[in-house]
DNA sequence: AGCAGAACTTGTCAGTGGCAAGTTAGAATG
DNA sequence: CATTCTAACTTGCCACTGACAAGTTCTGCT
């Protein structure tokens, strides 16, 4: 028994692939039809689910924004603070290089795709929250918009520093650790 | 009278073709067939410059790192402290979109070559006496690393995510007053 | 003058994305 | 159970791309 001619979970399939390629050698090396090899379908397959390369790259990061999302409110379940949900965006990062590498990216975007808007505002929404909790402890009078900002810059920042390699190798290995040294300047108190 | 044989400045003109493209199209969708056009030379001129695709690449990077440092300098030579670095910062990548674009992502470039390196270094200088500044004016015994890092992670967070868009609309319009706000809360004494 | 090498061209190949048209399987409906 | 409808996939094609090889034209140096 050869493969059946319907995949039963090409999507899934193909996006893991995609992921997975993403990961090793970026986003610009992602080949349709070196994924459809992989998936041992046809080369036009993943046309059918996505529509076109941008389609599949707006799936990845709309699943990429839902994971964020999860990894946000799993930190604020837990009771953890602005700090912990930094180092969880960071954590996010490293974890899903792939998604995060394209999710700010709109050139490789469907930017009008409702699925990826959702997403996209949910893991918004993660973030407000967070940062609800900095308004909390931190009452002395700062722009709550702009502390907000602040905290989001310095995460991104780091996560992208770190995932292209560019910061110094005396941070050590582990991401999260590092993170929280470098984000804390931002909300300790002096 | 037509196009002379040599071009006599190709590897200058691919050079700003290539960054015009990217800014306008993103770094995945550069063709080089399409640089040699717009320059009106053949399709394969371009690879005698540079080599390859991650050659051009490389070099706009180097290029790029290279504008940076000259920036940087720029504002400490005008008595500016790390505020102004940062927002110098923003400024560049504003400034230079297809640039920036590049330098981080080293999947892209050719990371062995050695123009790079030394501009990246000329660039990491440039950082480091930024964040001096920093610890002159601010010696309540943070780690000076980890200070530098701090705020090498904000100012190019905030950069990525304004050139990605994802920043909320009701920031106005001019990127370096929206980075010196965002920015300050990590130096301002509180 | 002549020559070495740099700057560029022409030709070609495998690989890619996207489209159109066909085929198969599975699910719903009678 | 037979029919039909549609989603899931295939085959075939075209224009385009990056890379390479081999040839041509120009420039600078001796």
């Amino acid at each position: 028994m050869t493969r059946p001619y319907h995949h039963g979970d090409l999507r899934r399939t193909l996006l893991a692939a995609a992921a997975e390629a993403i990961t090793e050698h970026g986003p610009a090396a992602l080949s349709l039809r070196d994924l459809a090899r992989r998936a041992g379908v046809s080369h036009a397959a993943p046309a059918h689910h996505f529509g076109d390369k941008a389609g599949l790259l707006t799936a990845l990061a709309a699943e990429g924004f839902t994971l964020l999302a999860d990894e946000l409110d799993r930190t604020r379940a837990t009771g953890g603070g602005v700090l912990d949900a930094g180092v969880g965006y960071v954590r996010f990062a490293v974890a899903h290089r792939a998604h995060f590498a394209v999710m700010f990216q709109p050139e490789l975007l469907n930017r009008t795709d409702p699925e990826l808007a959702a997403a996209e505002s949910r893991a918004s929404a993660a973030l407000g929250a967070a940062v609800a909790t900095l308004r909390d402890a931190d009452r002395r009078g700062a722009d709550a918009r702009i502390a907000g900002l602040s905290a989001w810059s310095i995460v991104h920042g780091f996560a992208t520093l770190w995932l292209s390699g560019a910061l110094p190798g005396d941070l050590g290995d582990d991401p999260e650790e590092a993170a929280r040294q470098v984000i804390r300047p931002l909300f300790a108190a002096r």
